[in-house]
DNA sequence: CTGAATCCAGGCGGATACTG
DNA sequence: CAGTATCCGCCTGGATTCAG
């Protein structure tokens, strides 16, 4: 049996190292330095939205505002112009009689959409941890003073 | 912890396969959907520092407020709130004379913790990018292409 | 020291109407 | 179709003050 081996072996193969040593060391906890900047702006509600939809490939404008449900024209054309001014989306215009135009994601786009959607898929994973959390919380609304071993 | 496992289920529990194809088939676009509230809760800029200072062990009130450069006292006690409502964060208060609060990450928030660091590290990773960018986008646009923003 | 309460400016974001 | 302009309520977020 070769079952000795295999806990140093998970270790080593499962990780991503942490980035959260990485992390440590950078400035991002300033909110005047660039990465904190950066960051602000991709940490958004419909910045993220977008992204994921065009990792599924270019669309037109009346594509995003239909898949991406409960967005307004103007939010979405200022996330748009937002995300194009970053360099993550690119805009195609095409010079035809009714307008059309085209988004796609940049290759910088492109490389930030995957940790964007590992936050997404962690989202999904934890609705029910979260959730009852909420429920208990708001139930034991003013019993928080001390804290409540799990 | 079971002892039968095997490698091939190790093997399958940890995909470098892009989670991007996962995303597409869940509803997160729809903006009343469960998985999207979430994320409109941990994807803010705020939230995001506290959950990178606080796994660097568990902090007092006073020392997030020093540690995170610009936050206002408002800001820190509505996210921590926020984030202990949604089980990211777990609240030690000791009864002493002179008050002492700490906060520190639970499981679930420890396990969000990763994927923000990845996020917080493309932000620095790119910063260059992203401003070449922006001075390029806002250079070209007083070219006179078509409308320009103020 | 850890908040709570209040005031207030600015931005977010929706609704609507309009343009080319 | 792909935006643009305007009005406007609401929330965010900073500053200040006060309380336990």
């Amino acid at each position: 049996m070769n079952s000795n081996l295999n806990t140093d072996e998970f270790k080593i193969s499962y990780p991503p190292q942490p980035a959260l040593d990485r992390i440590a060391n950078m400035g991002i906890f300033d909110t005047q330095c660039a990465g904190h900047q950066i960051l602000e702006k991709i940490a958004n509600k419909w910045t993220i939205l977008i992204i994921y939809a065009l990792t599924q490939g270019k669309k037109r404008y009346s594509d995003l505002k239909q898949q991406i449900v409960g967005i307004s024209s103007k939010m979405l054309i200022q996330n748009l112009r937002n995300l194009e001014r970053t360099g993550l989306v690119q805009r195609y215009v095409y010079p035809t009689v009714p307008p059309r135009v085209d988004y796609s994601l940049t290759p910088l786009g492109e490389s930030l959409a995957e940790p964007l959607a590992v936050l997404g898929e962690w989202a999904y994973q934890h609705i029910s941890d979260v959730n009852a959390s909420i429920e208990q919380y708001d139930h034991s609304s003013q019993s928080g003073d001390f804290w409540q071993p799990k």
